[in-house]
DNA sequence: TAGCCTAGAGAACGACCGTTCTCAACCGCA
DNA sequence: TGCGGTTGAGAACGGTCGTTCTCTAGGCTA
């Protein structure tokens, strides 16, 4: 429907940008230009707004993680340099799963396990990678690379624009040492 | 003084387990036993109460973090014994800095200042291990510890409990091989 | 034109927020 | 016993929250 979308394209912008708590639904109506009866015909609560944000930003995020990646050569560095590109963005402003978590998880159990799909999916998608690159460890690997993409994530979140491309890069260069060196980078074990 | 502790104590408690923004400064008050007029001269407003929990809070972790490792042999694979520990701690609900930062960050620049101090002075004690350690480049070794730490808490906090053991053992292994190999670990380069 | 349904604008509601204020009880001291 | 100063309990204040309700205007069919 059109104004669900109009709707979810306010509140997505709103709620990653300055939290979830901070962002009232008048606020999202004003923003959408859509009336308050519609908005709850279309989402009948708030937290079924904020599940529908998160369920959306994971195709979303998903899309452009592995769209990026499909087209590289060695997938498991594209993740990271996929990573920067995004710490980059204007607005960027850490995981918006792990700030809705850190923010209703303990409250709300709808958001919790829409939290933990999406982080499953992006493990899962990493595994992928792994076994592809070859790794003897395939969910090992897997486990330490989501490590480092959530690391660096939270790293770019708080700390200065230009600690964000530091983390993305020091992310990158782990990486490539725990899947036996990408191209052109350096070697764990030289000689 | 005795009072400014308990509603300290009381805060530290209700702010780390259900979010700074779910906790109203009467349940502060109720928590803590001390009346909402001498709560305000202790701390004068919300915003400075959440400043103190986070400073407390950066003291208190860091001294149980550094305590534990400064008594072991390897001290950088200590830091992840000691990361597994705490997401097995009942109540666990990972970084209480990032939550924080998640929640306010956008809207109050204290919380952004001793947010980034809290990781910062993290990074120079993970700096001094990477030094100790023999590292070839600390600081690089630095930031991607400070990656790993992070990543293997937003990971523990996210997954079920069994996930976090998974987390904190996989950074640690990570953080072996670049390291170059804890001992009784498996090398990065068998052979 | 008349009647009916829908939808939008926004007022209203009860609850709760951070913060301040009131007021009675209590303190050490004369 | 009387008294100024301090305290604690909690009411009060203005504001905002999520949600619901009212009321009006406008577009359909006849």
């Amino acid at each position: 429907m059109e104004h669900a979308e109009r709707v979810l394209a306010a509140a997505g912008e709103l709620f990653y940008r300055r939290g979830v708590r901070a962002v009232g639904m008048d606020e999202v109506r004003a923003a959408s230009g859509v009336s308050l009866k519609r908005l709850y015909q279309c989402y009948p609560s708030k937290e079924a707004l904020v599940v529908a944000y998160l369920e959306r930003r994971d195709e979303r995020w998903m899309a452009a993680l592995t769209g990026y990646v499909a087209a590289r050569p060695d997938r498991v560095q594209a993740v990271f340099d996929w990573l920067e590109r995004w710490f980059g963005e204007d607005g960027f402003r850490g995981c918006g799963f792990v700030n809705a978590y850190g923010e209703l998880g303990a409250d709300s159990a709808a958001v919790r396990d829409v939290v933990r799909r999406h982080k499953e999916r992006l493990r899962g998608y990493l595994r992928s990678l792994a076994a592809e690159a070859g790794a003897a460890d395939p969910e090992l690997l897997a486990g330490q690379l989501l490590v480092l993409v959530e690391g660096a994530t939270v790293t770019a979140m708080t700390g200065p624009p230009e600690a964000a491309t530091a983390a993305a890069r020091a992310a990158g260069l782990a990486a490539a040492a725990l899947t036996g060196a990408g191209p052109g980078r350096a070697a764990p074990c030289p000689g």
